[in-house]
DNA sequence: AAAGTGACGGCCG
DNA sequence: CCGGCCGCCACTT
C-alpha cells in the first residue's frame, strides 16, 4: 500500500539503465542499492511492480541467470520472447549471463 | 510492536 | 553436477 520507500524507485530506475539487449540479476540490482542481501528485497519491489508494461522488469533473472519472474499464468513464456526479440538468446528459460548480465556501475 | 513472508544468493552435502 | 538449507533485508498484516 505504501509505495514511499526510498529502495523501490531507486530499483524501477535503475531497471531503465538497463541497456537493449542486456539482462541484470537480482544481485546485481541489491548491490545497487548498497547491499548484496536486499537481493530479496528486490523481488519484493518488482512483484510490486506498478507498470510492469513499462519498466523492463522482465529482463532481471536470478543468478544462475534463469527466469524467475511470475507474469501470471505463463507469462514467462513472453517474457522469454521478449529478451529474444532483444536479441538474447534463452534456452529453457535460461539466459547466458556470461554474455547478457549488465553489471552496470558494478 | 512483533511475527511472517518473499520474483533471492551463497554455501554445504 | 544437482538439490537442499540457512541467512539477509524491507514490507505487510
Amino acid at each position: 500500500m505504501n509505495d514511499n520507500k526510498n529502495y523501490r524507485p531507486k530499483v524501477y530506475e535503475y531497471l531503465l539503465t538497463i541497456p537493449y539487449g542486456k539482462v541484470v540479476t537480482y544481485k546485481t540490482i541489491a548491490i545497487h542499492l548498497g547491499d548484496i542481501h536486499l537481493a530479496r528485497y528486490v523481488g519484493s519491489v518488482l512483484h510490486s511492480n506498478p507498470r510492469p508494461d513499462f519498466y523492463p522488469c522482465y529482463k532481471v533473472v536470478n543468478s544462475k541467470g534463469k527466469l524467475a519472474i511470475n507474469f501470471g499464468d505463463g507469462g514467462l513464456t513472453i517474457q522469454k520472447e521478449r529478451l529474444e526479440k532483444e536479441g538474447i538468446v534463452v534456452i529453457d528459460n535460461i539466459v547466458d549471463l556470461k554474455k547478457y548480465e549488465y553489471k552496470g556501475k558494478l
